[in-house]
DNA sequence: CATACCAAATGAATATAATTCAGAATTTAC
DNA sequence: GTAAATTCTGAATTATATTCATTTGGTATG
């Protein structure tokens, strides 16, 4: 783990609400909205990208629309000690599979899995899960209708 | 359930799958990486944005610099009934609580929290949860180490 | 088939925004 | 205090967004 230095003012903290909230805010607005040039925005903007605060500038797309109707978590025991993330990796290399977890306790993974429907799940544990050599077990929590999905962190006020 | 024609063509895939990839690419290179014109690209962004193909643009900012290092997610059992949501409906809205899902099987909710450290969980336990009406009881899964979160859908290359 | 119709694309014109950079202002470190 | 480093501004340039009249392509219809 190294060590780094985020060092974050009032203003990057201005920057990252205004572009958590819609991150195609232009510069000039957000410019406009703090009362600095834009120039400025930008600079500090591209700070924040080489600093990895900002990783990332993400469209968030409607599974209906793409037929990925069905939202499951599985918890997966595995042979993985400590440290270890072989199976880890291995299944963070599954398109479907949207996160993975090490969790504390049952040293296992915690996944989050979008297919079309419950075929499709099962033909990924069929056919994918199944070919991961050290995955001990499985258990399937399945998502009957999704209340909140947001990805924004909560920025403090100072 | 309102019954929606998303009617995507190969077009409005691409755009989907450029727009993932980088909610802040312009116009034009969109344009220019499929050899149309910028405008009717416009055109297209907008409908699928109306359509709500494309719910929102954001930015994901990396926890740790915003001092939010600990992640958890807690299986919540609810008096809840079949369609009723109240208790859902009130974990949603505490801004620590980024994900609330109604799940299959244990009449219950399984959220995912964002606390600075497990004091800070500690004390949303305390002092939030613990004041919804409603929940009959917690299972707290924490997490060590995110191997993977994307949100990037798997799109279908026809 | 011809015609009308609709949806979507083009391309030019205009309005805005991004980007660069020199110089001024501010902050930081000693 | 002062030097060095950082950050800001504002003007100039380049690039992009946006609008819209016109064209194109597909489809239904008499």
């Amino acid at each position: 783990m190294e060590k780094v230095e985020y060092n974050l003012d009032q203003v990057d903290l201005q920057i990252l609400r205004i572009m958590q909230q819609n991150a195609r805010t232009n510069n000039a607005d957000i410019a406009r909205e703090l009362g600095m040039a834009p120039s400025a925005i930008l600079e500090r903007v591209k700070k924040l990208e080489h600093k990895s605060v900002i990783l990332d500038y993400h469209t968030q797309i409607n599974p209906d629309a793409l037929d990925q109707k069905m939202l499951s978590f599985i918890f997966i025991k595995s042979h993985d000690n400590i440290g270890d993330q072989r199976v880890g990796l291995l299944l963070a290399k599954i398109p479907e599979v949207l996160e993975v977890h090490d969790i504390a306790g049952d040293d296992g993974y915690l996944i989050k899995v979008r297919t079309s429907d419950s075929g499709g799940l099962v033909d990924l544990m069929r056919n994918t899960l199944s070919q991961i050599d050290g995955i001990i077990s499985t258990r399937t929590t399945i998502v009957l209708e999704t209340v909140k999905e947001s990805h924004k962190l909560v920025i403090p006020n100072s």
